[in-house]
DNA sequence: TACTTGCTTGGAGTGCACTCAAGGGTTTTA
DNA sequence: TAAAACCCTTGAGTGCACTCCAAGCAAGTA
């Protein structure tokens, strides 16, 4: 019930508890962000301090870290949080936590073949321009 | 689907001309976006036949080719107008599109990074995955 | 005590890139 | 000639991923 008394204090069981402002400077994600990750399911629900407010913990921290690398990869938030259900539901949901991550992995392959298509065209056009740029004149 | 002969007496006999669904069919855009784009500023005026129906020439779906090429690198509607507009100003407008194109070339090369990063990731917590579901138990 | 800072909530607002609707004209086909 | 298919414009609506607002509580500081 009573436990962290002033407000960024760093252990009182080997638990170190941080406040949003905190996960914010860390991960770079707005307190906005942060709590409407809570409110949609994306977080598991985080501790509070007697007063309300949200206590973080090194668990969380690492929940976020990995949502970063999934949001890197351009899942969108709704298979995020069908991931975190999953993840909550236990052990029975692994065969399809890997089906959802397989997909996505099929996914960002084929996003990386995209981009390097188009960094080929740019090239192209790059090098086009730089003869432009260099002689007086060149095509197109 | 045959009328885009009927109207060629207007121009040159080799000029194709096509329709604004005979694009859609050819491009993937939908007919919605191919008049937004001329809206905004990311098309050059598309010609017109006598009753004011669009007449796309085979540069327009050239240009158009090049627009999906920069779509496809993730660069903003909003760039690709001011790229759109820099070529209309004419040949001394070349070093800031080469700019314009370096700035992204830059960005898609880090998204690159970013999604290879991801996969790391992804590729690691399939293995696990995998793991769990070959033998009994694993971890996390 | 008064002020400042930080946090809470639900709900509204923003920016992007389309996407669709309404109402009307034109062209092709039966 | 009439129906069907196709095209036009302006303006509103959609989905996503945030982002901000208002009103209020709580804790630390002068």
């Amino acid at each position: 019930m009573s436990q962290s008394q002033s407000q960024s204090q760093s252990l009182s069981l080997t638990q170190t508890r941080y406040t949003i402002s905190e996960v914010e400077a860390r991960t770079g994600l707005s307190q906005h962000t942060l709590r409407w990750y809570e409110r949609i399911g994306l977080m598991p629900h985080v501790d509070r301090s007697h007063s309300g407010q949200r206590r973080f913990t090194d668990k969380d921290l690492d929940w976020l870290g990995f949502v970063g690398k999934l949001r890197a990869t351009g899942m969108s938030v709704a298979d995020m949080v069908r991931y975190a259900e999953l993840v909550r539901e236990g052990e029975h949901t692994v065969e399809e936590r890997r089906e959802l991550l397989e997909r996505t992995r099929r996914e960002v392959r084929a996003r990386i073949g995209e981009l390097t298509d188009a960094l080929a065209v740019l090239d192209y056009k790059i090098d086009m321009y730089a003869m432009k740029t260099v002689s007086g004149k060149g095509q197109q």
